[in-house]
This record gives structure tokens, sequence and C-alpha cells, in this order.
DNA sequence: GGACTCCCATTGCGTCACAAGGGGTGATAT
DNA sequence: ATATCACCCCTTGTGACGCAATGGGAGTCC
């Protein structure tokens, strides 16, 4: 499994955590499990992983969270995306798919000289 | 210029390297330079991400280098593929496109549920 | 009241991209 | 000839961050 798995995560996972907020306010326990639904179970998020990137989210002014309950009647901390957030959300989601393309194509180049 | 900048290049890199060496022996300079054509200029490798780069590759078993002379003359390193490494670019990049079409697919929902 | 799920958090660790800095050699121009 | 430039190699911080490990508390269900 995974035998080289060289952490692609870096720099993906604060998109991700925007992305599950921009449907309103969801607890840190539901962006994970949002986060794996909508990878089909490709990408699991670590609580270790979880929560620190939820704190530098908010540290930088993107999501902020309050206290409340969840639909169990548990105890959580509802994060929501703020204005700055969507707007990184668009910058962030725009130049990761420039990278992504941009990486794609020479992973996929068949002759050395560009086509 | 690359506002958010959250080096994406983690775990793609070596990859990169790796498809450059593809189509036979590279020095470390070269592979830069296909790698920044290869993407149009997209993705620039310092020398401080490269040469270490190359190091670990070769420690891996990935690749192996030998002293020769570039096509100006100079002194150069030339860095040949290994059949482990060959392998690797195959694994590598196939995990790698798993990892993009799944993270791009979240990021490109438009809705909370996986459709 | 034991077990389980949900939900939050921290510490330590290792990896790695990157900036900054250093050095040597061939070609080209003044 | 010597200055300049392009080419080519390298190392040493430093900071960021994903992750495993660990711990805790509070609802629910039997």
């Amino acid at each position: 499994m995974h035998d080289l798995d060289v952490s692609l995560m870096r720099g993906t996972l604060d998109l991700l955590i925007l992305k599950a907020l921009s449907w309103g306010p969801q607890h840190g326990y539901a962006v994970a499990e949002w986060i794996e639904r909508a990878t089909s179970s490709t990408l699991l998020i670590e609580e270790g992983t979880l929560y620190p990137a939820l704190h530098r989210l908010e540290r930088k002014g993107w999501i902020e969270a309050d206290w409340g309950l969840s639909d169990n009647n548990r105890r959580a901390k509802f994060y929501r995306l703020r204005r700055e957030g969507r707007a990184q959300l668009r910058a962030g989601t725009s130049s990761w798919q420039r990278f992504v393309e941009a990486a794609g194509r020479a992973l996929r180049a068949t002759a050395p000289r560009t086509a």
C-alpha cells in the first residue's frame, strides 16, 4: 500500500477545509468526514492534522469559531468561513489547478521536448 | 505573483525529476531546465531544492550518477534512472493522479453531499 | 456502569521546499 | 589578458506542516 506516500497533502488540506465550510458552518469532525466522503475515502484526515489546521486557518483570519451543539447533542466547535476565507478558497483553488495542470502536463509528456 | 504559495511542490518534485531522466541521463541543471520548460515556466526549481532532491533520490537507489562533460564542455554530474526509479516513477505518478483526481473532485463539488 | 461513538486537543517527530551563500570553470567580449 | 557572464555544483539554516501517539470529556445504549 502507498509505498512512497510523500504526503501530497501539503497545501491542499487548507483548501479542502475551506471548501467543506463553503456551504455553512461545520464542526471539525464533520469537516473531516466531508473530506473523506467527497474524495471517496481517498483522502483521510487524521485528527492530529485536522485540528492544528483549523487553528491555523483561524489564526490567519480565514475562518472563525463558536461553541455549539452538534446534531447528536454534543459539545462541538463550529467553524464558519469568513470573507477572507472565501476569497482564499477562490484564489487558492485557482493556483492549485494551475499547479496540477502544469505538473500533470509534464508527467504525461511523451517526448523530452515540450510538445 | 504567487500570492499564497503554500508549496504544493511537496512530493511532486521527485516525480518530475524522475520523469526528466526518463529519456536518458541528464545533469542537474538540465533537469531543472526541463521542468521549467515542460511546465511552461509555471514550476521553477531552486538550486537549494534541486540538488538535495537529487541526492535524496540517489540515496534511495532510484537514480545514480557519474561525472561527465556537458554539451558546453563543462564538468557536470549526469544522473541516470535506475530500474527502481523507473518503477517508482510509474507507481508515484499513478498515486499522484489518484490524489489529484480525488482532491479536484472535492474542490469542484457544487453540493455538500457527494454527487 | 461498561462500552462505544463523537468531538476536542497537544506533543514530538520527520520530511522537505526554499532562501541565502559559496565555489569553480568555460566562453565571450573588451 | 582579464573581466564578465552563463553554466554547474554544493551546503546550511529555517520554517512549515502532515502525522502518529496520546489523553480527555461527554452523550447514548445495553
